[in-house]
DNA sequence: TATTTAATTTGACAATTATCAAATCAAATA
DNA sequence: TATTTGATTTGATAATTGTCAAATTAAATA
């Protein structure tokens, strides 16, 4: 799906939720259930001009709430019960897939590896525990799952991102990022 | 109930949609779905200036959507599913005497009798459907249910409304508010 | 305690929406 | 066909809402 058909379903999804977003349209609604009106009636009833009202059936009708039937001069309303059924949930929630193809989930992520990462190297360690991890998660992947390592082979390859080996293997422990067993490090699933 | 609270009601109703009613916090509600966050990592994922996440978050958790809690410097974002469950239907109906209280629903009517009646005199038959019907079933109500009329009774209750009494009696019978058999008139239901 | 950082508030501006009056259009009737 | 009348459109204005930058506040860490 291309991102202007995403942009283009979660706008419509919205029109719904932005035509029932006004007091007098959940009237209207709620006058026309009772039963099918006019335009006029409803602008004698809420007290607001004809033209005032037509702008609020027209975009009641737009979203799909309302249906209009030509009746001699008058154009009747009646509701739409299509979508009054369905829950909010229903009409909030897209797809995982979509929501990916819209919009980068891990624009936070990256944000952080962008700041915290020069050319390769751990410029510091984030003092914020969030930032922290995804840093360390990103160091944690340079080990490979199940293997066993010394602590001279874990030193070599923190090497490569900072100077200070040290906090990096603590802050690996600390996090369950990796395990330390008799001297024997490993990395957690 | 007084008019104020019935307003204030359906502001709130309203006041749910219309924080529903706008794609960036549709995605918002999407993205804490699949995992609670907080405003910062929400800021980078839409791109937006963490100051205007902020108020929609705030819109959001006014309307009941969202929870939010603290963990550490961030405020997590949780989605509320106590509202999501509901159908627009539930959302959207008003009970029947709370509208009453709130609009005049016969407001179309008033203004039609109005326009036609002056000093409990009908000054002119209206051409239109609607309006006409209006009238005449006002007029009906001078007569009393079960009875019979002879045509001048009839003629004598028409003319404290109009000299043109054949129109009205016309009238009456064409839109069912009367019944005439074998000369004799009878008010219908 | 000083510093850092997320959250909130404030102020300014842009964009959208609601409202009405007046004009136009369209349909029904005289 | 001319007239009436409801619906729609247009234009203007008011009100609301969305957005960001900057300042402030509050909480956590060094």
């Amino acid at each position: 799906m291309s991102e202007t058909n995403f942009e283009a379903n979660l706008e419509a999804r919205a029109n719904l939720f932005k035509a029932l977003g006004h007091s007098v349209r959940l009237l209207i609604l709620n006058l026309v259930r009772i039963k099918p009106r006019h335009g006029e009636e409803l602008a004698a009833i809420l007290r607001l001009n004809p033209a005032t009202i037509s702008h609020h059936l027209a975009k009641l009708t737009d979203a799909g709430l309302l249906q209009a039937r030509k009746d001699q001069y008058y154009q009747m309303y009646t509701l739409n019960t299509e979508h009054v059924g369905k829950t909010l949930a229903d009409l909030i929630h897209l797809p995982q897939p979509e929501i990916s193809s819209g919009v980068e989930q891990d624009a936070y992520r990256f944000k952080v590896l962008k700041t915290f990462f020069r050319h390769g190297r751990l410029v510091q360690l984030p003092a914020q525990l969030k930032k922290r991890l995804v840093v360390l998660e990103k160091i944690a992947e340079s080990f490979e799952p199940r293997r066993e390592y010394s602590e001279r082979e874990v030193n070599h390859i923190l090497l490569d991102f900072n100077d200070d080996v040290a906090s990096l293997r603590r802050g690996l422990i600390e996090h369950k990022l990796m395990a330390r067993s008799k001297g024997i490090y490993r990395k957690m699933v």
